[in-house]
DNA sequence: ATGGTTTTTACTGCGTC
DNA sequence: GACGCGGTAAAAACCAT
């Protein structure tokens, strides 16, 4: 089901999704914020490269050890630290008992610091679902840090409690789904969590309402390449051929002038946003042969969208006629 | 739970191959 | 006759409240 193409993630916005204002970047608490309504777009940008310089360059930063810092262990990876048990310091002399039985100590107290709360091993086990999930899915490393990251908020604003870690998790991945406008569906979601459907939903919305994640509604554009890259699978009737006009890419610029048109023409409220990208790429594929009636391509007609999207022929139909509409009376 | 809206289901007729 | 398409009424699903 995935291809590469489907799941690239959008461009960053320059402007405020929420005001539209210009946003400013302030480098020293690592966010991109929107300063009319104090939106912050990207929180926690550090750099997570490794911290330590490669030769002896004198100029390069101090050197530091341990492995870099990264959202996607639970904690951040300077748990990797550890304190050994041999008997010897690091030039290989002996310790003292006295010594040892401090490091023993300090072992000990180190252990219970890794996994003390609760609430550390809930996000322990949540960001390591998410890494499945989202491994599961094919999802890039960005879009797991995003899902780490808004796990790790709600487990701090205990938002845990009372709902299953999984729940939250899944939620998390969806929700940074989202944010990065990737093509993937709560039930497509559902086949990789051990969590039902409207867990999944329910979670979601706690976590956008709590922690103002701000999501735009699905753009039907997102859909577009994933669903184009579907209609020449193989598993498609081997006799149906290819469309007859140049290339795929004609298509989707076609359907991305009729969205565009819906959304100007405010069509959108209330409908699958999924059902406008299908009926789009039907309706481009008509206007796209026009009068060529005669075409080997049937793999465009509303059943087979239907199919791919998940969707009745009359749903197609209905956003087909809404986009025809407001296109003819564009056209003239 | 409820009520408004969208989507699906099931059925229709029409034109084409 | 099979197929694609368009339309419709009623049922089902969905969603905000």
């Amino acid at each position: 089901m995935s291809s590469s193409q489907s799941f690239q993630s959008l461009p960053h916005e320059q402007n405020c999704p929420e005001c539209g204002n210009q946003l400013s970047p302030d480098e020293k608490r690592g966010e991109t914020s929107c300063p009319s309504c104090g939106l912050v777009i990207e929180d926690g940008k550090l750099d997570h490269g490794p911290e330590w310089r490669y030769s002896n360059d004198p100029d390069g930063p101090s050197p530091r050890t341990g492995s870099p810092n990264t959202k996607l262990r639970h904690d951040r990876g300077i748990g990797n630290t550890q304190i050994s048990t041999e008997h010897t310091d690091a030039n290989g002399n002996q310790i003292s008992s006295k010594k040892r039985r401090k490091l023993s100590r300090l072992r000990r107290y180190h252990k219970q610091a890794q996994t003390r709360s609760t609430k550390e091993q809930n996000i322990r086990t949540g960001i390591s679902e998410i890494l499945r999930m989202g491994s599961a899915l094919g999802l890039n490393k960005n879009v797991k840090e995003t899902a780490s990251v808004i796990f790790r908020r709600a487990s701090q604003q205990d938002m845990i409690a009372g709902r299953s870690v999984e729940t939250m998790a899944t939620s998390a991945l969806y929700a940074s789904i989202r944010l990065t406008g990737l093509p993937l569906q709560i039930p497509e979601i559902a086949q990789v969590s051990r969590v039902e459907e409207e867990r999944i939903k329910h979670g979601y919305k706690v976590l956008n309402k709590e922690l103002k994640l701000n999501v735009s509604p699905r753009a039907p554009e997102d859909y577009l390449p994933k669903i184009i890259s579907n209609l020449n699978e193989p598993e498609m009737d081997q006799t149906n051929g290819k469309a007859s006009y140049a290339d795929e890419s004609a298509l989707e610029i076609k359907a991305r002038e009729l969205i565009d048109l819906a959304r100007e023409n405010e069509l959108f409220s209330g409908k699958r946003p999924i059902g406008f990208a299908g009926a789009a790429l039907y309706a481009a594929d008509q206007l796209l042969l026009g009068d060529e009636k005669v075409r080997d391509c049937i793999t465009l007609n509303q059943h087979a969208i239907g199919e791919l999207i998940d969707k009745s022929p009359v749903t197609i139909r209905s956003r087909y006629q809404e986009l025809i509409d407001v296109y003819r009376e564009e056209s003239g």
